[in-house]
RNA sequence: GUCCCAGUAGCUCAGCAGGAUAGAGCAACAGCCUUCUAAGCUGUAGGCCGCAGGUUCGAAUCCUGCCUGGGACGCCA
């Protein structure tokens, strides 16, 4: 779709670089691209390239020198171009015909719910694993982080143009399901008034213990005398069941959904373990020693060989997991990310050292790591474990601040840095609180809106783009422009929070130029109807970028 | 001991395929509501960008070493 700021900067680069030639600064071959900036002092234009340094050496030449050259040869005519400076060392800044931005606003309104849109991405396809907690009790705010993440960074990806799918991979085999059992066993015993003892490392959650007491009402006595591998067979289908149920709910309330919940117990029943561990072998990166199965993934830049079977024969948690990754590579998506928690990061080079020894390049995968959230509640932190049960849980996080703020907390900061969630801020209905501030710059929007059809201002039509020069407004306009770029460069370096920081700046930038500049006015019809249309590409960019990062655009607050 | 992430304003953080005078929110201080929602706006103050070297026309950004905080280094998952 048409971006008019990046179609500028294209006609810019291209007349930069044609006055480079020109002024015979440069050959062809030895011309570096060019690189335009934005600059952050209004006094230095709307653009500015740093070309002229770049070509001292090749022109052997002073870069101020340069630059007089490049401006002398350049056409400012076929670039929209008012006037240039040069500046500082070398800088060539440029100053942008006033009606530049001029198509801006119908680009927007004729996109609406797609402004932002582009095919950057070209529909390469990327399949994104996160979440992928065990079911084996509730989501917490590691988990939350990380699932707000994933989710947002997907439909950033989308809408950067590129193929996305969402999987959750089920632990539902192995050594935690079996604990699973036995602490629902343990629970369901004790609802009955027994004496059982839960194991060392059992689940002590109170969703272990609420699951306990189900099955103690719908089952009574039943499985006190049954066979206890039987007993233990069904408490963890159910436990799992439950616990399923449990986080899909979780996670559809927070609004993430997965197109693809995929079991590992699925692994062993289509062989699929074996068959990776075989893939390994013919490769001749397995071998045995002391009894165990290894991978020898040092051959691929790991810190040391990693057992793939135990001695009991049993597989470790890697061998499904090279088999899981060998399936989703299998599947033919051109790259696969994984969101993990800090915990994990160790885990890194063994499995991209799984992924280049079955034969695929290391570059098809890439993990995210989301870093540690502390949850402070009156200047003091509060601990979270599931272990001990007392976990502060994404479900009463929701309950307690709401989804919009929960996600937008969880999505304003880069995902490598450590995140101290306040709650009190989180929670407060009140200015300090950023998630407000970008809603009601949507919600103000609205409101003017409807007032301008209740007093009869013209909502629709044709308007003249030229009328808006005020500074408040130009400055609204360049930052609208900015929007499908600041969603593809979002996707390009897997940083979602830049989505958030766009929002919020947009918002700061309405609720500046509405203090400055009064909208609805019957004294100048012709400004008002431009403003009214400039109001309106405005509250389809905020509410895009909302729905980008999956919270609600309130009409009214 | 090895590896990963972080160290930027009082606090929480942006900026980091090198660029001009390092930004924002909160907190502080001073102002703005008979006018489209004050959950808003305007202004002031606040900084050896952890430390020390190096690379270059130019470093918060790249390289090396060190310091501090967090995490990871199982035939656990």
């Amino acid at each position: 779709m048409s971006n008019i700021l990046s179609q500028t900067e294209d006609t810019l680069k291209q007349e930069i670089a044609a006055a480079v030639l020109k002024a015979e600064l440069a050959g062809e071959d030895e011309l570096p691209e060019v690189i335009l900036e934005k600059p952050k002092e209004k006094a230095h234009g709307d653009f500015a390239t740093n070309i002229a340094m770049q070509l001292a050496r090749i022109a052997k030449k002073a870069p101020r020198h340069i630059a007089d050259d490049i401006t002398a040869n350049f056409d400012a005519s076929k670039a929209s171009v008012d006037k240039m400076e040069i500046a500082g060392p070398g800088f060539i800044n440029f100053f942008m015909k006033n009606d530049f931005l001029g198509g801006l606003i119908p680009t927007i309104l004729d996109a609406g719910d797609v402004y932002g849109r582009t095919d950057f991405g070209k529909g390469q396809s990327v399949q994104v694993e996160f979440v992928s907690v065990n079911p084996t009790g509730d989501l917490h705010l590691g988990h939350a982080r990380g699932a707000a993440y994933g989710d947002v960074f997907c439909n950033v990806l989308k809408a950067a143009g590129y193929e996305v799918q969402r999987e959750y991979y089920i632990n539902d085999a192995g050594n935690q399901i079996d604990k699973l059992a036995l602490s629902v066993e343990t629970r369901y015993l004790e609802a009955l008034g027994y004496e059982a003892d839960m194991p060392e490392d059992g689940y002590r959650g109170d969703d272990i213990v609420s699951i306990g007491k189900t099955l103690a009402d719908e089952y009574g006595e039943k499985w006190v005398n049954t066979d206890r591998q039987e007993r233990l067979a069904f408490f963890k289908e159910y436990g799992l069941h439950i616990e399923l149920d449990n986080l899909k709910k979780d996670l559809a309330d927070f609004r993430v959904q997965f197109d693809n919940w995929f079991s590992e117990q699925s692994l062993y029943d289509n062989d699929k373990v074996t068959e990776a561990v075989q893939t390994l072998r013919d490769g001749g990166y397995v071998y045995e020693s002391d009894g165990a199965t290894w991978f020898r993934s040092t051959d691929f830049g790991d810190d040391k060989d990693r057992v793939l079977i135990k001695q009991d024969g049993h597989y470790t948690y890697l061998t499904p997991d090279i088999a899981y990754h060998k399936d989703k590579l299998e599947r033919g998506f051109d790259q696969i990310i994984n969101v993990w928690g800090s915990d994990h990061h160790g885990y890194i080079s063994r499995m991209r050292a799984a992924i280049q020894a079955l034969g695929y390049p290391a570059e098809k995968f890439d993990v995210k790591i989301i870093q540690t959230v502390n949850l402070f509640e009156g200047g003091e932190k509060v601990r979270m474990s599931k272990r001990t049960g007392n976990a502060v849980a994404l479900r009463d996080l929701m309950e307690e601040v709401g989804v919009d703020a929960t996600r937008y907390f969880f999505v304003m900061r880069s995902n490598d840095t450590q995140f101290d969630f306040n709650l009190d801020l989180a929670r407060s209905q009140s200015n300090d609180n950023p998630i407000y501030y970008v809603q009601y710059a949507h919600a103000r929007i609205c409101t003017m809106l409807k007032q301008a059809e209740t007093k009869g201002f013209a909502v629709e039509g044709t308007f003249n783009g030229d009328l808006l020069t005020a500074e408040k407004e130009t400055d609204l306009l360049k930052k609208l422009g900015e929007f499908p770029q600041t969603v593809a460069e979002s996707a390009e370096k897997h940083a979602p929070h830049k989505v958030t920081q766009y929002v919020f700046d947009l918002a700061s930038l309405l609720h500046s130029f509405y203090n400055a500049e009064k909208v609805l006015d019957s004294d100048n019809p012709e400004l008002t109807k431009a403003r009214i249309a400039l109001m309106k590409a405005v509250r389809t960019t905020i509410a895009n970028g909302l729905r980008l990062l999956g919270i609600s655009a309130p009409v009214k607050m």
